[in-house]
DNA sequence: CTAATAGTGTCTATAAGACAATATTCC
DNA sequence: GGAATATTGTCTTATAGACACTATTAG
């Protein structure tokens, strides 16, 4: 078999969450050789004693440079070529997470990670923007049909705030009652039977959901 | 920086088509180092020089393996780890394509590719069950909401042709009216004015059809 | 005319959006 | 009671599935 020169392989990651009312990414300051000290997007390389998959060395990633453990990872595509790494043709498998900002709070303010709206998080080394792009396009896709939005909450939520991180997840305003016509119906979420308030004060109180069995995924058929 | 031993990064292609009357794919011989002589799919190496993506090497090996050219690809998954591979850690980003079989009848013919049945193309080298069946459920979730079914047949199609391909693509039976209404409205295919036949003769002929602008994606929103 | 398939129209069930109406809390 | 938000119910509209009916060809 002939010999090809091996491309580098690496994985990204965009970490995906709610942060001030506004979808966000958190972004890490590069510590490696091409665009030192340059903010971008977590990544690195595949630790081959280690990882057991891109998928793991995503969570590895997360757990290393943003102190993140046990959330919702989904792959998003491999982007390659030429020229999107300087040191040669690269490929990288990219992922996007998704968390409530309670998990990413202490690391933003150790200065291990920036948080940045998505529209502004442009300028970015590599194809970091393009990735970017890719996830939020596909939050926006999936969410209106996946639990995908629910998880930038914390395990317990009320319908209010359900409704409004699937508003900021689809950047569109939700229907109140048919989201929860459908969110019901479809076993996205489940009361939590005792406790049935929380918020603020002065109005009344919300019911207390949590994540369901089902993740809502529905299909169309001719 | 640290050196890390580089991962295998290959590029594997899930070549579909409709043969029979059932979902197939296209599998060539291995000529290469390990599994020699086994059915696998069409894959290979990057080669730096010369593939600008990886989607363009999937275009390569199509065109050198089974003398496909212009055809649909898709990026699928990538697909890692340790084990995948006898040959070491590897990454492999897979592709399917779609294309109708005259396109692939004359490399089946002169042996460079074997057609199988999707259901029966299991025990391959590599985890390449796994991947074809990942692009088996890509194609039928997409199946319904998009023209990846119509790129099973050639340019030009009547409707009752188009409505099988969909029932053999999602693997389940399609409502005629049903579909031919939501196809017209949603542009997916457009009436050839000029002729309006076809069909092997005894009975009423077909309008023919091509693939109009949309391709009858939708979104569902709250 | 008959057989066979192409194509259309109608009815029904379901789901989502709009929006009004009701409920519950704090003050 | 009043303000503010939570929650529910009703009406309308769009879509898909079921299914019957009409159309067009060869023989």
């Amino acid at each position: 078999m002939t010999e090809y020169e091996k491309p580098i392989f690496t994985v990204d990651v965009v970490p995906i969450t709610i942060h001030a009312g506004r979808l966000s990414v958190a972004l890490v300051e590069r510590t490696g050789d091409p665009y030192r000290g340059r903010l971008a997007l977590p990544g690195g390389f595949i630790h081959v004693g280690e990882d057991t998959s891109a998928g793991a060395a995503a969570r590895r990633i997360l757990r290393d440079k943003a102190s993140l453990t046990q959330i919702y990872v989904e792959q998003l595509s491999t982007f390659s070529g030429p020229d999107r790494d300087p040191r040669g043709w690269s490929a990288s498998t990219a992922y996007f997470s998704v968390t409530p900002y309670d998990r990413l709070k202490s690391a933003a303010e150790a200065g291990m990670i920036t948080l940045m709206v998505v529209e502004e998080a442009v300028g970015l080394p590599f194809d970091h923007d393009v990735i970017i792009a890719a996830a939020v396009r596909r939050v926006r896709d999936k969410g209106a049909y996946s639990d995908i939005p629910a998880r930038l909450l914390g395990p317990e939520f009320t319908l209010p705030e359900l409704i409004a991180a699937y508003g900021i997840a689809l950047g569109s305003s939700v229907n109140p009652a048919a989201f929860r016509k459908k969110a019901m119906d479809r076993g996205l979420i489940q009361e939590v039977p005792g406790a049935q308030r929380r918020g603020a004060g002065t109005t009344k109180p919300a019911q207390i959901y949590r994540l369901g069995d089902s993740q809502m995924i529905y299909d169309r058929r001719f």
